[in-house]
DNA sequence: TGAATATCAATTGTGCACAATTTAATTGCT
DNA sequence: AGCAATTAAATTGTGCACAATTGATATTCA
């Protein structure tokens, strides 16, 4: 019950780091770390020239918290593909804008997804699968009461 | 293309995250962080009473290197749950065994992985396949060709 | 109005991951 | 035997994750 093979969980890790493995070489012809990449995607679908999402509004899309978010955003900010500004009527919030370099990134990263599949064994439906389950099994932990301790 | 909830990327990275916080506050009461707790797994699996694993026998079941077990192993030696020592014919090899107070954790940890079900809105089934597609893409990703850069 | 409360981001501290290098020991090859 | 090449683990440095706390601002309500 206990072997490393049976438990869902480290067939999850493994292949998670493995994934991120595959994107690394990849992401790093753009200058960008994996949890990067996952921040500027967000941006660009998010993008209409305005003033941005919050930190907060990455955080909700991405899971994560502002301990993890704050110097990951400082460091896009040093390569100055973004701006973080505090808002004028509210000094909490901090509004995260693409700059133009930014914006020019998503063009180079386009070719990504594809240059993963490639040479890659495996069925694109088998992918659409697995996200699909992998959406359910997010689903059912995040409205999951918290576990018996 | 390149939308957040397209990538199987994203699916992977949150769902691999929601799970481990999940094992979280069980782990906790065993004194183990999540991956302490894989390693542990490994060495309650291999244990024969014998001197037991090399780091790298470790290293290739969990995937991690040295830079990432010496100081977790460390730890868990600190805790007394296991002893390193240098193999006396290759001094170059350290062995990772078990204590008693290891082996006694083990029986503490068998409650989790049905603990982590309990209250969660998932079928077993469902589990079973998507283990079965984890480790498919697992192999996939270990034996591609790596990608173009 | 003014004090408690709530919200948001930043900070602090611990523990992974992983690339790159280092140290030490062993093996292979003349 | 002796020296290059190899192997194993440790070390160094960067960047996440995440819990817990802090600091600053806003809101609520007695």
């Amino acid at each position: 019950m206990l072997a490393l093979d049976n438990q869902i969980c480290f067939a999850l890790y493994a292949a998670n780091r493995a994934v991120t493995a595959r994107y690394r070489p990849l992401l790093a012809g753009l200058g960008l770390t994996y949890p990067q990449y996952l921040a500027m995607l967000v941006l660009w679908e998010l993008d209409d020239g305005g003033a941005g999402p919050r930190v907060s509004d990455l955080g909700q899309r991405l899971r994560l918290d502002s301990g993890t978010l704050t110097p990951l955003l400082k460091r896009l900010e040093e390569r100055k593909l973004l701006l973080r500004t505090r808002r004028g009527d509210d000094e909490r919030v901090v509004r995260i804008a693409l700059t133009d370099a930014g914006r020019e990134l998503k063009a180079r990263a386009a070719g990504i997804p594809e240059q993963l599949l490639c040479g890659l064994d495996v069925e694109p439906a088998q992918l659409v699968a697995l996200r699909q389950q992998l959406r359910g099994l997010l689903a059912a932990l995040e409205q999951a009461e918290p576990s018996a301790q």
